[in-house]
DNA sequence: TAACGTTCACACGGTTCA
DNA sequence: TGAACCGTGTGAACGTTA
């Protein structure tokens, strides 16, 4: 018995027992402003099944003296939280499902033929996401990739975790940790259609201008703030102390440094993959801070295609932040990440600065010397 | 069965079951009043649906005397608030429909009297408005901001419009045009009380490394596409040719240059008050794009004060987007202008090694000096 | 199972035009 | 004038998580 409308009830709605169109109504109507709905009918109108139509305004006041509570109704944050748990059910739910199904089959399981069951898998479509099925298949390979330039990048020569290897030289900080990063960061845009498909000199022109940033951006992924150490996540690699940046280059680049890795950890934290996907925008990039006047910018063969590509991700980034994070959030992440890049930039150029006036090219790895424009 | 005229019904109309005609019909005259409407036949009518059309006024009194409601018509102003709604749902839909590319048709050439009162953008005010009367004020503020950056700075010892300065010199470039840009800025900037409020090193630490890049921005509000010149809106400044950036600074600066300006151009001609904001929020902004290792960047005093006036513009420029353009034109607005404020600072950046490798402090003005961190 | 949200066909306002 | 139409709000039925 609806307290409302005294239809015949369904249960406990927003606290009080009602019917399922008062609790619909209320959902709909009570977070809306008293001058929206408002009474024609001087209030006389007691509510119930038959006349709940007649006065909106009428019905909700009865909804709250009846003590239904509009707190209850979820705010759009919790909705979307909830959805995307759903969604992420929903998934997951189908990957089992298709794995089981390719196990039972008893299919040899080769890269490609996973590849296409997933697609099947997650071939069903959101209409109200923003995103879509085809996008979360690239954010699975973007993941897929970054976990693959690591496994593919094992280090030879170091010690093994958790050792914790010393570097105290410019050379070494260079050669070790840096051409680790380069190496890793390069055979994961390698996995990238937009970046396989550019023009060769394109290719290389934005690796040899972007690629020291990237370094330092893929380094917030593998900081670990509490001892100030980097460890790549998850494999066997040696331990680098942050400290030795002092030694390799100076008290200044390694407060820089460092803090911009304590201004990427809550992003990190809170978001791996939004890191992952700054890194292949930051590659797409056309600033060129690392450009001095002596050593103007190439011009790229193609940068219309360099700015499409970039596009692709910059979109994707923005419709996985709002769908995660809701739209106000996304702005305010997108402004400090923007802010964030700029900083790497800049700490970027002093880096190669201060290589460049400290070693010379036979010092270093070869695509290091690119890296640090000393070929 | 209509209660009225006794023609088929279609369901409940204003309270009572009737037909579409005597809905149609009730909705027109139900708000009268009675002598418009004069009975000719003594009310002898008995109305039924061959007769409904012989007199008015004996089918209204029958639709008043079965209960028909004239209260549950829907006044002008209810009227004005759904077809609102409607307008609005439909903006919505369409784009999300045709979310591709096919937007641009929302550009009118509307940008001439925008410039003083902003109420013109939006004059209509709604419950479910993003902008509060607080916003307003602070809309109205900001440009009336700009409006007094521009008159307290006239221009002295130049030529009037029409005339065209002409310049061949970097020290020309920066002493005329990009001082007067940041001096205008600075005046600008000082009539927000947020600014106001900094601690002075911090105000001179953002004016100091953010500046540049805002005059090229600020440079778009007045740039004049169809024959690259630049002049200010509503002054007899003189004009200035765009084509003198490549005798003073170079073809590859004049052509990232104009190739900013003209990014910008359609959001200029639509909305100048987002360009203006997006002015204070690159103020508030800690990139230090012009950072080098000779000039590192200093530390804010209170970054969090910083940070937090930022994010005021930020928060305010999305309600007045998401009001003004709807959700989807200003996300794609948004990312736009993040993008295009990454390319201004790496033009930026560039500038300023240009002019400190082709000029000494004792050639620029006081302001320029610390602009170009020449001093 | 309780109690949120979501969906979708349909009711009922207004609008258009012959 | 009224038939045909458009778009929002309603509520029964259903989906999901704890
Ligand atoms: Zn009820
Ligand atoms: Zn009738």
């Amino acid at each position: 018995m609806c307290v409302v409308c005294l239809a015949p009830a369904t249960g406990y709605n927003f606290d009080q027992i009602t019917c399922e169109s008062c609790k619909a109504f209320f959902r709909r109507n009570a977070l809306k402003s008293s001058n929206v709905i408002k009474c024609r009918c001087n209030g006389v109108t007691d509510i119930n099944v038959h006349n709940r139509k007649r006065c909106k305004a009428c019905r909700l006041a009865k909804c709250f003296a009846k003590g239904m509570r509009k707190e209850w109704i979820l705010t759009d944050d919790e909705k979307r939280t909830k959805k995307q748990k759903i969604e992420e059910n929903r998934r997951l739910r189908q990957l089992q499902n298709c794995q089981t199904k390719t196990d039972e089959e008893n299919i040899d399981n080769s890269a490609e033929e996973e590849e296409e069951s997933v697609q099947n898998a997650l071939s069903v479509q959101c209409d109200t996401c923003l995103i879509s099925s085809q996008d979360w298949i690239t954010l699975e390979k973007i993941q897929c990739a970054y976990a693959q330039s690591v496994k593919l990048n094992s280090l030879v020569g170091l010690p093994l975790y958790p050792s914790t290897r010393k570097l105290s030289t410019p050379a070494q900080m260079v050669n070790e940790p840096t051409n680790i990063h380069s190496t890793r960061l390069i055979t994961y845009f390698k996995q990238l259609p937009e970046f396989c498909e550019l023009e060769e000199d394109d290719k290389l022109t934005l690796i040899k201008h972007n690629l020291l940033g990237l370094v330092f951006i893929r380094a917030t992924l593998i900081y670990k703030p509490a001892n100030d150490t980097y460890q790549e996540y998850g494999t066997d690699d040696c331990i680098f102390d942050g400290k030795d940046l002092i030694e390799c280059y100076g008290e200044q680049l390694y407060k820089k440094s460092t803090q911009i890795m304590c201004s990427f950890i809550d992003i990190v934290e809170c978001d791996r993959l939004v890191v992952k996907i700054i890194l292949i925008i930051m590659l797409f990039s056309k600033g060129y801070s690392t450009c001095t006047i002596e050593y103007p910018e190439p011009v790229l063969k193609n940068s219309t295609q360099v700015f499409q590509s970039q596009n692709i991700y910059v979109d994707l980034l923005w419709r996985y932040c709002e769908e995660k994070f809701g739209f106000f959030n996304t702005i305010k992440l997108l402004v400090r990440l923007i802010t964030l890049c700029m900083a790497v930039e800049s700490v970027a150029k002093e880096t190669q600065q201060y290589v460049q006036s400290k070693l010379t090219a036979d010092e270093l790895a070869p695509l290091m010397q690119s890296v640090m424009h000393l070929s």
